[in-house]
DNA sequence: CTCAATGTGAAGCGGACCTTCCGCTTCCAC
DNA sequence: GTGGAAGCGGAAGGTCCGCTTCACATTGAG
């Protein structure tokens, strides 16, 4: 592979990565193209088609997000948490559920998308038993609020939402 | 005015509402007008537009939360914002935030929003001072999130995301 | 009974987006 | 330096989808 090609590549699916993560699944191929600084065309040599590069993006990124997953498994439930959210606020990682329901998912996207939701539970789970989070929702849904959260287009680590929402998981009398 | 061309504006009114609480504001005119039984040219009798039709549901709903809004400023503040997340889950609102970018604002809904706005703000800082919530964010911060919270398609006053977030808006030590 | 008001939905229209295609450009092995 | 294969560009084509119109049928009120 020339060297240009490999690094137009690159450039695509940072470009693509950065605009789903702002934008939502909207954006269209060819302001991927052009936040690339390449012509349409070249996308195409790169990705047969539009569903090619969001499977490749989203591929990519929830391989990355089970990794991390993993990795943190090691600390308390709590930092794993905290240290989850801010990764995926700085990751782009919007896309993975604004492109849930655009393109019907590769088996692979399936299986990852299954394995992380196992890693999460289990360690949502283990910080409602050692950490104090609140026990008055499951797993399930601690998880969905999270993802509602955390994958907004634009969203921050550090933002009003996050913030008050984590530490709403951690309040011990909840509101009646 | 004819009876049946009232009840079908009524009917046009309820479907449109309900839709764009469920969905957002992607809900297209066909699918407005099969939900109220009836055909697309009915609805065009009523509303010149799509434009008109959002304008009007949307004119409607945000008097009917700023008289709701001014209403509730006899109670303790607190009281007062929990009675708002709950009239917001209640009545189909979504749309309104849905729309905001969707169609230029008219000057009576410029007006609304930010009549709306100012209330908010004031019951915000009351409730910061009176009542105990949070004071390390402004209250165009917590409008937000509310905002953010309230105005998804599909929100209810009992759902996880909600819950957690008032939770989280009254903790005392926030997390560092 | 009359007719104006109202309802209907198929067809027209427009715009947005994906994708193709082919002439031009760039890289790199020799 | 050079030939040619690989890569690039972006206008043009095709498709899809939603808004809107309109000629005709229906209905309600006097």
């Amino acid at each position: 592979m020339r060297a240009d090609a490999r690094r137009n590549r690159e450039r695509i699916v940072g470009a693509a990565l950065g605009l789903f993560a702002e934008r939502g699944a909207g954006v269209s191929m060819e302001e991927i193209a052009q936040a690339a600084g390449l012509g349409v065309g070249t996308l195409y040599r790169h990705f047969p088609d539009r569903h090619a590069l969001v499977e490749d993006i989203a591929e990519a990124t929830l391989t990355a997000l089970r990794d991390h997953l993993r990795a943190s498994l090691a600390q308390p439930p709590w930092e794993a948490l905290l240290n989850l959210v801010r990764y995926c606020a700085e990751q782009p990682l919007a896309l993975v559920t604004s492109l849930a329901g655009t393109t019907p998912a590769s088996p692979c996207r399936a299986r990852l998308t299954s394995e992380i939701d196992a890693l999460l539970a289990g360690l949502i789970e283990r910080a409602q038993d050692e950490d104090g989070i609140r026990r008055d929702l499951s797993s399930e849904q601690i998880a969905g609020l999270l993802n509602v959260a955390i994958c907004r287009p634009g969203a921050r680590a550090d933002d009003p939402l996050t913030t008050v929402l984590l530490d709403g998981l951690r309040v011990s009398r909840p509101t009646a």
